[in-house]
DNA sequence: GCAAAATTTGACCGTTTGGACAAACGTTAA
DNA sequence: TTAACGTTTGTCCAAACGGTCAAATTTTGC
């Protein structure tokens, strides 16, 4: 493993690949990897096809870069989920952080969602690990919640996909999302709309009490 | 429009056409548009790319044939929701449906997630018409439920962006799903799970009545 | 100011890819 | 039988692509 030797850089070559890891986010978000050119990238960050390869060895290098800066930061908000506090406030806040998230970073999550579609190939290992790890434990925490009654009985883990699954759903289905809400209801309100929607569908779900 | 024109076609155009885009929804789902190639393909469908190419024009004309046929099998599911039945029932129902093609026909969800992660280049104009459409459609006859009191007061078009969402997750999140759930949890039952899941939080949501 | 090191670039290379084409092969129907 | 038509394949091509390299230029440390 060579990212384990820590390598020495000059001011500019922090900068420049700074500049190229943004650059790759935006291309590689939009066309996937197989979809997308060292040109392409290149002429994003400014600079020419060898300069860009002065600064990163390949292609596949800028995208393991991304990906593995990407993964602990995507999964941070789950990590947050307090087990002391209050349930129906944490899984709120959790749905609230995640859905900031697709507004925020939606690049990071189609470069996500890019990844995982193709299968995963280069970052399954983490998930298999990390990712696996951090939600057997927070699963074990909403078990514990329902133990107690403080949530109706379910599945922790879906129900942890279906806030993955809703949220994220905004970022990478955007056009799609823009498209069905038209011009009006399509704004940038839409993520605060969605955000009130879910809320509500996952403290109290669709059928009114009484 | 030459697709409007209608080509008198052979046996085994017929058939070979059919077998091609077998071999490319197979292809396509994996790899995506520009990931793929069109020696791929053949491969897959068992014939050399010269004859591959005398059936489609071009790896685009396979392409755009598959997602044309695509979305109307893709959103039938929707159609389906019946105005005069029982509210819960139809919603229960409609995610039955779902959840059950993100089983049965994965590689079509992925198409279809690939095109719209890219931006929908080549189907976003029957997003913008057919698909809002119908939605707007359905959105009323939800809503109208909603005043009936027979479903409390939501947005229906972010109602069904989550059954979209948690549904075609899935499909398209397949790997990470698995990853997550480890070989115990991850086997065929995943998808009766998840279904089951969705029916108890979009009805009833996670906080216990009372 | 200057030498060493870091950076930038134009030119180039081998491979992959989408697609064209003509020739060969097979099928069908008079 | 044979001519017309449909099908299949080997060969080829131009463009796109990932990556290399030596030379030119700029920056840095003394």
């Amino acid at each position: 493993m060579e990212s384990s030797v820590k390598p020495r850089r000059t001011r500019i070559q922090r900068e420049k690949r700074e500049i190229i890891l943004e650059a790759a986010l935006e291309v590689f978000s939009m066309h996937g990897f197989r979809g997308s050119t060292i040109d392409q990238i290149a002429e994003a960050a400014g600079m020419s096809k060898p300069n860009l390869l002065y600064y990163f060895r390949s292609k596949e290098d800028i995208h393991n870069t991304l990906l593995s800066r990407l993964l602990e930061t995507w999964i941070a908000p789950l990590r947050e989920i307090d087990a002391e506090g209050d349930p129906v406030t944490e899984i709120r806040s959790y749905i609230r952080r995640k859905m900031e998230m697709a507004r925020d970073f939606p690049r990071e999550s189609r470069l996500f969602a890019n990844e995982i579609l193709q299968g995963a190939p280069r970052i399954l290992p983490m998930l298999d690990t990390d990712l696996k790890n951090l939600v057997d434990e927070k699963a074990k925490v909403i078990r514990l919640w329902m133990r107690q009654g403080k949530l109706v009985n379910a599945d922790p883990y879906h129900l942890i996909f279906s806030i993955w699954a809703t949220t994220q759903h905004y970022a990478d289905f955007d056009v799609q999302v823009r498209a069905v809400l038209g011009p009006d209801r399509g704004g940038e309100g839409r993520f605060e709309d969605a955000a009130r929607f879910l809320e509500q569908l996952f403290i109290g779900g669709l059928v009114p009490r009484g």
